[in-house]
DNA sequence: GTCTATACGCCGATAGAC
DNA sequence: GTCTATCGGCGTATAGAC
């Protein structure tokens, strides 16, 4: 019993270092300049076909990234909504949270935000289908009811507002703005948001 | 001589056919997505090894594509610098040009604001470093100057402003935004421009 | 799970006859 | 420039012995 406990631990070990290697080298140098056998060595692995033994494939793995990233944005994006009532406060919670992950989890910023995720996962929803982005919306929309947006199309509202939030932090992620995206927090979210709110 | 002139012209005509072919299915399908037999069925060529008597290699296609674009991009800020004095117009008549070019040339425009370059061309420098750029931050920091801009970090000013202009032309390009450009120009002119301006 | 070996396919790139 | 044929290499994926 504990021999099987101990087995799926190791199991999930594995499992959970080939993520992380495949993360940082899909973000670093793209999935299609990563091979298996780079994969195999960033990790801990002897052999490469132990990673059969974890994923049907490359295309799985990147797949399998691509859930988790998204369902934990989705998870955070429904206990900042929790947590706050005003669409401003809300929309600033999401956007100290994408901050804070550009400096603490690059890697992941970078799938988000950079690789071009339907080139290899051509069967995945785009980034507005998933739920944390309609759920962006729905915050937008509240705002625009409660008086604080700007009434315009919601889409047309997100892309003002992450436009400016993205790009900004793409800078970062690329080297182009030199200081880590804390430094760029406060002017950024007070331009992002002037530029949907109500005056 | 008139026979040199038309073997030229032939020459050229298959050259920018290929060229032509390889910037759709690069914008379609992305570069690693599209091989080299793809490039010569698009184009009107026969046999694969005419490729390389206009190209060295694959990497050469995308890197003259590149370079074109960027050329071209490049003499159209000087052409509206030159005819334009203060900055909110130069900057204007640049995203006139963008919006224009997302309707009648998606393809450029999703090789310039979509691809991922770096991936396929390590070598090239990142785009902010191109000369076309270059000549927008000094527009920016002219702007300012002027007291049209708000004083901030150029770069970072670029990315507010630039950041909604492209970010909205992507959802144009991926068709998450459903009308052409067009329509959003001028709202979405406003809003970028009131994001940098000076009240 | 490890290690070695290998099958298989695709693609980039070349050669040679016409 | 056309057409056919092909080489070499890499990367994915598998098989089998330990």
């Amino acid at each position: 019993m504990d021999q099987e406990i101990e087995k799926n631990q190791a199991k999930s070990e594995i499992h959970d270092e080939i993520l992380l290697a495949a993360l940082k080298l899909f973000a670093e140098k793209g999935y299609f300049n990563t091979s298996l056998t780079d994969i195999v060595e960033a990790a801990d692995i002897k052999a490469t076909n132990v990673l059969y033994q974890h994923f049907k494939n490359k295309q799985m793995i990147a797949s399998v990234l691509y859930e988790n990233i998204f369902d934990s944005l989705n998870v955070s994006v429904d206990d900042i909504r929790r947590r706050n009532q005003k669409s401003s406060d809300q929309l600033r919670g999401i956007v100290d949270l994408m901050f804070r992950l550009t400096d603490e989890a690059s890697h992941v910023m970078q799938f988000l935000l950079i690789l071009k995720v339907d080139e290899f996962l051509p069967e995945h929803k785009p980034t507005l289908g998933t739920a944390a982005f309609i759920k962006i919306i729905k915050i937008i929309q509240a705002g625009m009811k409660a008086g604080e947006i700007r009434t315009m199309d919601p889409t047309l509202c997100y892309s003002y507002f992450f436009g400016i939030i993205n790009h900004t932090l793409q800078l970062v992620l690329s080297g182009s703005l030199d200081k880590n995206a804390d430094a760029y927090l406060s002017a950024t979210w007070l331009t992002a948001w002037n530029a949907i709110a109500k005056k």
